[in-house]
DNA sequence: GCTCCTTGTGTGACCGGTCACATTCATGCG
DNA sequence: CGCATGAATGTGACCGGTCACACAAGGAGC
């Protein structure tokens, strides 16, 4: 209750020891739940604790047990749907298991300034999530000392990092087969690919799930058209997309270049789906009240962000609840932006 | 270089005092940029410190001198446009300043899941920083004990936190009101209002500006439609909002319940801006590429998050650049979605 | 009765820095 | 020449916890 009032600087547990008249050591054993302490000791200290309102330096503890309990997030970007909603989930999880969660910026993708950031982040302790779907993203994990605790968020299980690192993904490659088939199967002769910036030299694994599925049906592969992030990106490769009467269906690498292409295609004139039918990726909130709504393949970001978490926390402490990665199955999501092509 | 190999634990000051034969002081006194110190001195520090790869521990740090160069954003909300903008804000000013960003959830408004998260926050040690555009927000700020340095991100100065504490503000009162004039401007007879929820009792800022607008204008002032903060709440506003044929005006809380807005008036084939015209609220990036595009007012999100750093950069350390409030001026974006009612 | 183990508690060192003060040596100046 | 002054450096305590170990009291086993 701290009815005493003034609390100067924050009571440490010496203060709480002598106020309850044992050793600070008896103390740091109430605080840590040890066993051996007895019933009405415990109940004495406990009291003092609440009195004079004491709460554990967390930088204390870190600072003498090596336990720092912080997990730090680097990422190229924290607005974009999929980003931030990874981010969401580390810190859900994080929160649940009273972590505290870190953010560091990966502004530029220059190899000395991502190795700086990471440097800064390491520093702060605890372990690291990368998160790995840009180049940015990809040096960063390479920049990671080997000593440092880190999960990586990447694109493919089929590009592992450099090491023998633990890692977290979702199956795009998986999810952009099924766009693409479905596109397909409402009878389009191909499906053209609106990429997003791709993390490695080699195609990604949306372009190669998109591949495939081409190659399987006997389609054509026309070349991807090489996107960004926004929307921005999207407009400008749905411009030159428009200007093809022979495309009919447009696979984008996620919700906001599809939104641009989706955009680009009505100053066109070119009616969705009644010309060409669009589909995105990832399912952003938006994209159900689009009008034409957008045809998408939902993935479970959050719930990738908590199994990043889930994974370190394992790493970092013993008591290893690694639990089996749920990995979530990418689900299509048909709606008004797809359908049969012009007959 | 530490060509010499495993680097264990890594080096402590004594370490590295040890390698340059000098006390762990001097060593000290070189990281800090003391000037009493020789520089041939100096000069051995720094080439044992690079050989050894010592890097200064922010823990020890920051448990001896107090100084933690970290800041912590308490949010309701991390995936949102606005919010994710204000901390992309803090992220960039925090960076440049050397500082540690950390991210604090409130997934409840409740009294009492507020005051512990605002306590694990404050535990963090450094700073705060409250984004209090909504009830779990103003309540978090509420809660912050007095001697925690801490910026609040309000909705307008006009509802300052409890004590004489900084904030920062965008002028949402002002945005209001330019898009309510816009609108009545072009003719409309009056202009409807669907509302994000409120920070406060007693009305938001926005629905304070849209109604001086309706006021000076003589305009009839009908009553706020409630939404929520996405899409699917504008959705169900505009489905109320359509079926009154005397609505030929919409402005909206922010961007994405303008989309839901759209979207309704979609469903019930009311043309926008034909028959109706509808604004939001923020800029948010997809805005732009909407059929039809979407009039709002651009607010500077990331500059806000800048200047709640700098803000609270000044209150950390009394080397207080407390630089002048650059407070952004909201712009009216003209877009297709507003237009003259039909005749 | 003595050792031995268990339970409950206290002591000193340590984590990796900073801070306040002491010390040494070379100067400047009366 | 003696002493105050300042530059350059070292020493010990401290921040607020944890850890390894010592130690006293009480009960079990011989």
């Amino acid at each position: 209750m701290n009815v005493t009032g003034h609390t100067r600087s924050p009571a440490s547990i010496r203060d709480v020891a002598a106020a309850a008249g044992v050793s600070y050591q008896t103390v740091s054993r109430v605080i840590n739940g040890h066993p051996s302490v007895k019933p009405s000791t415990r109940e004495r200290v406990l009291a003092a604790i609440d009195e004079l309102g004491f709460r554990r330096s967390a930088t204390a503890l870190a600072l003498a047990s090596g336990r720092t309990r912080a997990v730090t997030v680097l990422t190229a970007n924290t607005t974009h749907y999929g980003y931030a909603s990874i981010l969401q989930g580390v810190e859900e999880a994080a929160r649940a298991a009273s972590y505290a969660v870190g953010i560091s910026v990966l502004e530029s993708a220059d190899e000395a300034a991502v190795a700086a950031e990471v440097q800064r982040a390491a520093d702060a302790g605890g372990g690291l999530i990368v998160i790995a779907y840009d180049p940015a993203g990809v040096r960063a994990l390479d920049a990671v000392p080997a000593e440092v605790p880190v999960v990586g968020v990447v694109e493919t299980p089929a590009s592992p990092p450099g090491e023998n690192r633990p890692w977290v993904w979702t199956d795009d490659r998986e999810a952009a087969y099924e766009a693409t088939r479905h596109l397909l199967s409402l009878g389009h002769e191909t499906v053209h690919y609106v990429a997003i910036p791709s993390s490695t030299r080699r195609t990604s694994a949306r372009t190669g799930g998109w591949r495939q599925a081409l190659k399987e049906a006997g389609a054509p592969q026309p070349r991807p058209v090489q996107g960004s992030w926004g929307p921005a990106g999207g407009h400008a490769a749905g411009r030159k997309l428009a200007k093809d009467p022979a495309v009919t269906a447009v696979l984008c690498g996620n919700d906001d270049l599809a939104l641009g292409v989706l955009r680009a295609l009505h100053e066109a004139g070119r009616p969705v789906p009644g010309e060409v039918s669009v589909a995105g990726f990832d399912d952003a909130p938006h994209s159900a009240y689009l009008t034409p709504s957008l045809t998408t393949v939902r993935l479970d970001f959050t719930g990738l962000g908590r199994s990043a978490f889930a994974l370190l926390h394992g790493v970092l402490e013993e008591s290893a609840q690694v639990a089996p990665h749920p990995v979530s199955v990418p689900e299509l999501v048909v709606r008004e932006s797809s359908g049969p092509p012009p007959s």
